[in-house]
DNA sequence: GGTCATCTCACCGAAAATGGTGAGACGTCT
DNA sequence: AGACGTCTCACCATTTTCGGTGAGATGACC
């Protein structure tokens, strides 16, 4: 172990899970708890003027989820660890997710140590998985059949563009065309279009099924 | 202070939290920490051999969640306090809840200090709600037409017809009217009135707010 | 017998949604 | 320079939805 302690930043949207993991993590006289965030804007806006050594970065938060933050990470080849939280246990996304750059991955439902070892880990180099992702990563390499997690979709998202994603917010809202052409300030006909683009791109009939899109995925 | 401790039960689905907030409450000196579940069935069979005086419960847990708990605590006359624990921060469920005979409400967002306050204060009698939540709550109390319209879904859905609600279900199962219609052997002008004395009934402009009140009550 | 809710259907008109095609402007990347 | 994706908008046609009104048939309830 290095004489320095290792640096970790907490990013969560719940203040309470935050300071629990802080209290834990101070346990600890190897690490050191430099910083948290509540969203993952944050997280962005911190990394510009601080470094940590460690980022334990849950997957669901407001203004930009921890897989937006993840992605933004990999491009910019930040040189940082990624332990990545997660409220469900979806090996798929899991998979996905290193392709990313995730180091490691903790089911919340797992107990607080495995985010020490977790730590540990990967701060040497060794990316982590928690014993029940390990053992669901293990059954989609042997190719048996996983219940699906809480993203089924994910994938048909990432074929989304922002506007297209921004209209669908808002059809899931009860707002009509007109209403969003006025919101947004474009033509009727441009949201018409983005509403048929849509209505293909995720093989749906009609606009309640967009809206159950957007609840099936947490969009909103 | 009395000087026993208070005695608390922890339910949340997240092994984590739990820690954290165990961690959190063990730094009280009057407080006891003598029990935790990770599921709302755990946290009855707990309570069938054991004592606590405060109880802090989750809202989304599997196998029963949290208001599944409250109603069977409410109906056996339990005297422990509860205290509801939630992502997400709406009003209206909250007074729901407190009609259910929950003593406090409190927001993951929140700091974990809300949790000591609450549970000193339903200790002793007094209701507890966190700032964000009280304010959510002044909202509906004060607004002007949203005392009448805002009314708990509950009340509403009862309101329903049993024709009414099945055309309700189909809508959300993204079914147009012409289909209904052939499905149901009914003339497409019926479906048309049903469709409409839903859209007044449950106040709504569309379609989609239609499918939408079927997830918030969880209809389908 | 009268009242009431429910279920059923019709007709009208206006607004919105759906389905299809095409196209210019802009930026990025190779 | 060319390919590509995105964003923007237009025009066509048809279907569906939404808003309002009225009304007959049935059964329940008092």
């Amino acid at each position: 172990m290095k004489e320095e302690k290792i640096k970790v930043h907490v990013a969560d949207d719940h203040m309470i899970l935050i300071e629990g993991i802080i209290a834990m993590l101070n346990t600890d006289k190897n690490i050191e708890v430099v910083g948290y965030s509540l969203t993952g804007k944050q997280v962005i806006e911190w990394f510009k003027t601080n470094e940590a050594d460690v980022l334990v970065l849950d997957i669901n938060m407001p203004e930009l989820d921890g897989i937006g933050v993840l992605k933004k990470f990999n491009k910019k080849k930040k040189h940082q660890k990624i332990i990545m939280l997660s409220s469900y246990d979806d090996p798929k996304l899991v998979k996905e997710l290193t392709t990313y750059g995730a180091d490691g991955f903790i089911s919340k439902t797992s107990a607080g140590e495995h985010i020490l070892k977790a730590i540990y880990s990967v701060y040497e180099g060794v990316s982590y998985f928690s014993d029940d992702i390990r053992e669901g990563l293990f059954k989609i390499m042997v190719g048996e059949k996983v219940v699906e997690g809480n993203r089924p979709d994910k994938n048909i998202i990432d074929a989304l563009t922002e506007r297209e994603l921004e209209i669908l917010k808002l059809i899931a809202k009860e707002y009509s065309t007109p209403e969003m052409a006025d919101q947004l300030l474009l033509s009727v006909n441009t949201i018409d279009t983005y509403r048929k683009s849509l209505l293909k791109k995720l093989n749906v009939k009609n606009a309640v099924g967009l809206a159950m899109f957007v609840v099936r995925n947490k969009i909103i």
